[in-house]
DNA sequence: TTTACACTCGACACAGTGTTGATCACTGCC
DNA sequence: GGCAGTGATCAACACTGTGTCGAGTGTAAA
C-alpha cells in the first residue's frame, strides 16, 4: 500500500563482480532482431516468438531478458531515441547566424532525418498509442521539442522578432510540435518520400510553423 | 488470379421476401456493447468475447454477423461518423455573416463537440492506425475536412481576404487538419476537459490556423 | 572439485481467435 | 396441421500466441 515498488530488474543483478556479458549482446541482439522485423512488418504483426528467432534464440530465453514484447519494443524505443537525439539547442549554437526561418528549417530537416533513419521504429511508437509505457516515452521525447519551442517563441517575442499572438507560448509549442509530429508520421507511412517531397513536405511545415509564431522576419 | 471478389456478405442475403429482422438489432446491440466497452478499456483490451458478452449473445453467434473484432469497429465507427456528418460546408452555410475567425472557430467548436459526444470511439480509431480498414475510413473523414479547408483557403485567396502564401492549398489544408486531429486527440486522452479548457484549447488552434492560412481578418 | 550463478529451452497452462456442425425457431406454403 | 427452408444460436474444436516453471548446461571463481 506504502511502497510503490520499483519494477524489478529481470536479469538477476549481475553479482559483486560480473564473471561474463554474454547477457550484453544478447540484449542488443533482440533490439537488432526487433528493430529488423519493424521494417517489415507493424509491431503488432510481430510475435515474440519472430523477436526471438531472430535473434537466434528460443522464446523463454527472450523473457529471460525482457518482460514482455512490449519491454522490448520500449528498450529499442529508448536505444533509437538516444542514438538520434541531438537536443535541439545544439542544433541552434551550432549555426548561429541563421534567421529565424532558417533556424527552425534546420531543426524540422533534423527530425525528418530521424524519421529517414528510424522511420520504422518511430512509426511503430506513434502506432503503439495505448502501450502506456511506449507512450509515455514518446510524449517526453515530443515535450522536449515542445519545451525548446516555447523557449524560443518567449525569446522572439522579447527581442520583438515575433508578435505576441495572445497564446500562451507553451500551449502554442505543444500544438505545433504535434503537429509536426503527426504530419511526419503520415508522410512517412504512405510510403519513403522523395527528396523533393521532402523538401516541400518541409516548407509547408516550417511555413505554418513561423507563421502560427508570428514571426516578423521578412525572409 | 482475375476476379478480384467483392467480400461476400457475411449473413446470407435476405431472401426474396424477408422473413423477420432480428438481425439488424442483433447489429446495433453488438456495436452498442462495443461503444459502451470503449468508455472505459481500449479497443486491443476487449476482446470478442466481451462485445459478445455485453450484446447478450455468445461469440460464435458474433462472428454469425461479423467476420472479425475489427470488422464490428469500422462498423461502430461508421455508424458514430455517420451520426455525427454535418459537412462542414453546411455548418458554414448555416450562418453566412460570419468572419473568417468565426467560421472557423464554428467548424473547430463542432469537431470539439464529436469528441466530446463520441470521445471513446474517435480515440480508439486513433490508436488502430495499424488496423488498415478502421485507417481508411478514418483517413476518409479527415480528407472531407482538408478538402472543404483547402477550397475555403482558395476563396479567401482570390477574394484577397489571405495572403497566398505561396503554399498549395492542398499541402497546407493536409497539414492544418491532422494538426487538429492530432491536438483534439492529445486533448481527449488526458481526460475530459472543462469548459474552460476547451476554448482555450479551440483558440490555440483557431489561431494557427488562422495565421497558417494567413487571414488579413483585423477581427 | 565443488559451488554458484549466468544462461538456455522443452513443456506447460492459459487466453484469445475463428470455424464447424448440430440444433432450435420462425415463417410460408401445401 | 405438418413440413420444408432459412435465420439464428452455441458447444466444442483447432490453432496461435503469451508468459511461466523447472530441469538442465556451461563457466569461472573458491
Amino acid at each position: 500500500m506504502s511502497t510503490p515498488t520499483p519494477p524489478p530488474p529481470r536479469r538477476a543483478a549481475r553479482g559483486t563482480r560480473a564473471p561474463y556479458e554474454r547477457g550484453d549482446q544478447r540484449e542488443a541482439q533482440i533490439l537488432d532482431s526487433l528493430d529488423e522485423l519493424l521494417r517489415t512488418t507493424p509491431l503488432t504483426g510481430i510475435s515474440v516468438d519472430h523477436i526471438a528467432k531472430g535473434a537466434g534464440i528460443s522464446r523463454p530465453t527472450l523473457y529471460f531478458y525482457y518482460r514482455s514484447r512490449s519491454e522490448v519494443f520500449v528498450a529499442l524505443l529508448r536505444r533509437t531515441l538516444a542514438e538520434l537525439s541531438t537536443p535541439p539547442q545544439d542544433l541552434v549554437d551550432a549555426a548561429p547566424e541563421l534567421t529565424p526561418r532558417a533556424e527552425i528549417a534546420a531543426l524540422l530537416r533534423h527530425v525528418l532525418r530521424s524519421w529517414q533513419d528510424h522511420g520504422a521504429v518511430l512509426r511503430a511508437v506513434v502506432e503503439a498509442a495505448d502501450d502506456p509505457a511506449a507512450d509515455a516515452v514518446w510524449r517526453q521525447a515530443m515535450e522536449a521539442y515542445a519545451h525548446f519551442l516555447e523557449g524560443w517563441i518567449e525569446r522572439h517575442r522579447a527581442q520583438g522578432t515575433a508578435v505576441d499572438t495572445g497564446d500562451d507560448p507553451a500551449d502554442l509549442a505543444a500544438a505545433l510540435t504535434w503537429m509536426v509530429e503527426r504530419n511526419n508520421y503520415r508522410r512517412f507511412r504512405a510510403g519513403t518520400p522523395t527528396g523533393a517531397e521532402i523538401d516541400r513536405h518541409l516548407d509547408t511545415l516550417t511555413g505554418i510553423v513561423l507563421r502560427a509564431i508570428g514571426i516578423t522576419d521578412p525572409a
